[in-house]
RNA sequence: GGUGGGGUGGCAGAGUGGUUGAAUGUACCGGUCUUGAAAACCGGCAGGCCCGUCAGGGUCUCGAGGGUUCGAAUCCCUCCCCCACCGCCA
C-alpha cells in the first residue's frame, strides 16, 4: 500500500499512477474521507486528554467518596450522593462525545481503509505509459546458435515441429486426461521422464540459486492466512485468483488460502518485524506448488500445460534497504539470472518492458521474459504451427509497497525506522518451461535432447525417446 | 480429538480497577575508569497515528475483537494462538 502522506502532498502523482495503470480508484474520494476521518480523530484525542486529565485530577477523589459512601447514612449520605454526581457529570459529556466520534470514525474507515489498499503504486518515471500488454516494448532477444528467429521452425531446423502436446503423447510424459477426470479441467498427471524433467528443470533452478548466486532456499508454506495474501498485494484485487479453504464454515480456525506463488511464503515471513540493518538485504528463493483459479480465463489457452491450476515454480525474492539504486541493481542481477538459466537450457526468448497498462497494483517496474514456443501460435499455410513466444518468466521492482503492507521494516543508519524494498523473480515454472524445452529439443524423429545441464538431475539420460 | 496451563517491551519476568507505556533483571548503544579488555558505575533504549517549521505536545497499543466502569494490562463475553500430557497419524 502506499503512504498517506505522500498521497496527501502529492496527489497528482498517485492520480497519474491510477491513470496510467489505467485503473480506476478515486483518489479524491480517499483524500476527503482521509480528511474528515482525521478531523474527527483530532476532536476524539482532544475529548480523550480533557478525560485522561479528569481521571488523574478527580479520580482517586471519586474512588474515596465511594468507600465513604457505602459506610454513610441518613444526611451524610445524600450529600456524598451530591458530591459524587457532580464530579460524575463531566466525564460522563466527555464519554459521550469520545463515543460519538468514534460511531462516526467506524462508519468512515471500511470506505476509506478499502480505498486505500486498491490505490496502486505509481509507475517508475522511465516506464514506457501503455494500455496493455500490445504497448509492451521489446527490449532485446537471444536465441542459441543455429536459431533463427526469422526463419521458420522448418526453415531452422530441416523438419516440422511437433507440439508439446503431441510429444509428450508421444514420450507418455503426461496425462491430461486422468488428471481432468480426478481433478477437471485445466489438471495434468506428470509421468515418468515428464516427472523427471519436471524435477530435474526445479533442482536445477534452485542449485542455480544457492549454489551461484548465493539465495537461501527455503521452504515456505503454500497455504496461508488471508494477512499473508494481503499483506502481499495479492488481495483485494486477486481474490478471484485463489482457493479458498473455508476453515471458519466448518466452526474451526480461520480460513485459508492456497498461494498462486512462492512469493508469499517469502515475503510473509517477515512481516510485522524490524530487521536488523545488518541482515539486509534478504535473498532468498523457494520451490512451491502454485495453485491458480484461472477465473476470468475461461477458454484460454485451454489445451496443453500452459495454464493450469497447478504447477510448481522456483521463485527468488529480494528485500533490500529502501534504496532506488540498490533496487534496481538487483533488478538487473534477477533478469541477468533468468538469461543464465534460458541460455544454458538452449532456449530462445526475448525482454519485454512491460507498460504501464500492463503493470499490477504492486509493482512500480515489470520485466517479462517469454521463451520461444514452437509449437505456438497460428496454424500456417505448410500445416505447421508458426509458433509463437509465451510468457514464462517475469522479474518485479516493488518499491516499498509491499513491505509497506507487510509491516516489513528496518532501522537504518541514523536509526530511522523504514520500510524495505522488495523484489521477486520467477526463476523457474514449470511445467510450462517444459513447453519450449520439448518443443525446442525435439529431433526429426520427435526423441528429445535433454539439455546437458539437466542430465544430472535425469540419472545421466541425454535423451527422450 | 480429550484434559490442563498460558499469551505483558529484543528476551526474561512483576503487576487482579486509579500518575502503569508498564517495576526489576538481561541484552543492546553511549560515557567514566583501564595500556587494552572484563568488572564496576552513570546515562540512553518500543512502535503507530494526529497536531507543530522546530522545540515539543496529544492519543492509541499488555494475543484479537467487543462489553462493564468516571477510569481496565487488571473484571465479563467471543475468537485466535502457544505450551504440556494422552489418543490418532504422513
Amino acid at each position: 500500500m502506499i503512504d498517506l502522506k505522500e498521497l496527501r502532498d502529492h496527489p497528482d502523482r498517485f492520480r497519474n499512477g491510477v491513470r496510467d495503470k489505467c485503473m480506476e480508484v478515486d483518489i479524491d474520494r480517499l483524500l476527503a474521507l482521509d480528511e474528515a476521518r482525521r478531523a474527527i480523530l483530532a476532536r476524539q484525542e482532544t475529548a480523550r486528554a480533557e478525560q485522561n486529565r479528569l481521571g488523574k485530577e478527580t479520580g482517586p477523589k471519586m474512588g474515596a467518596l465511594k468507600t465513604k459512601l457505602k459506610g454513610a447514612i441518613g444526611e451524610e449520605k445524600s450529600q456524598l450522593e451530591r458530591e459524587l454526581a457532580e464530579l460524575e457529570q463531566k466525564p460522563a459529556v466527555l464519554k459521550a462525545e469520545v463515543q460519538e466520534c468514534e460511531a462516526r470514525i467506524n462508519a468512515i474507515e471500511p470506505e476509506w481503509r478499502s480505498l486505500w489498499m486498491q490505490v496502486p503504486q505509481p509507475p517508475s518515471d522511465d516506464v514506457p505509459k501503455g494500455k496493455g500488454a500490445d504497448d509492451n516494448v521489446e527490449i532485446r532477444r537471444w536465441s542459441p546458435t543455429g536459431w533463427d528467429f526469422n526463419k521458420s521452425f522448418e526453415a531452422n531446423r530441416g523438419f516440422k515441429p511437433r507440439t508439446h502436446l503431441e510429444l509428450v503423447k508421444m514420450h507418455g510424459l503426461v496425462d491430461f486426461e486422468r488428471g481432468v477426470k480426478m481433478s477437471g479441467t485445466r489438471h495434468y498427471v506428470m509421468w515418468g521422464l515428464g516427472m523427471r524433467l519436471h524435477q530435474a528443470v526445479l533442482r536445477y533452478a534452485v542449485d542455480f540459486m544457492a549454489d551461484r548466486r548465493g539465495f537461501s532456499p527455503m521452504g515456505v508454506p503454500v497455504i496461508v492466512k488471508e494477512e499473508c495474501m494481503v499483506g502481499t498485494g495479492f488481495f483485494p484485487a486477486g481474490r478471484e485468483q485463489a482457493y479458498h479453504i473455508e476453515e471458519s464454515a466448518r466452526g474451526s480456525g480461520h480460513d485459508l488460502f492456497l498461494t498462486g506463488t512462492g512469493e508469499v511464503g517469502l515475503m510473509g515471513l517477515h512481516a510485522d518485524e524490524i530487521l536488523p540493518l545488518e541482515s539486509l538485504p534478504l535473498k532468498y528463493c523457494t520451490v512451491s506448488t502454485c495453485f491458480r483459479r484461472e477465473a476470468g480465463a475461461a477458454g484460454k489457452d485451454t489445451a496443453g500445460l500452459y495454464r493450469i491450476h497447478q504447477f510448481d515454480k522456483v521463485e527468488q525474492v529480494v528485500v533490500c534497504r529502501a534504496d532506488e539504486a540498490e533496487s534496481r541493481a538487483w533488478h538487473a542481477q534477477m533478469i541477468e539470472t533468468v538469461e543464465m538459466i534460458l541460455q544454458s537450457l538452449g532456449l530462445a526468448y526475448r525482454l519485454l518492458q512491460c507498460c504501464t497498462g500492463d503493470l499490477g497494483v504492486k509493482n512500480e517496474d515489470m520485466i517479462d521474459i517469454e521463451s520461444w514456443m514452437p509449437g505456438r501460435g497460428e496454424i500456417g499455410a505448410d500445416g505447421a504451427p508458426t509458433g509463437a513466444f509465451g510468457e514464462t518468466h517475469s522479474a518485479s521492482r516493488l518499491n516499498d509497497f509491499q513491505c509497506r503492507r507487510l509491516n516489513l521494516r528496518y532501522k537504518d543508519e541514523t536509526g530511522k525506522m523504514r520500510f524495505a524494498y522488495a523484489l521477486n523473480n520467477t526463476v523457474i515454472a514449470s511445467p510450462r518451461v517444459l513447453i519450449p524445452l520439448l518443443e525446442m529439443h525435439q529431433q526429426a524423429d520427435g526423441s528429445v535432447v535433454v539439455p546437458e545441464v539437466l542430465r544430472p538431475y535425469m540419472g545421466g539420460i541425454a535423451r527422450i525417446g
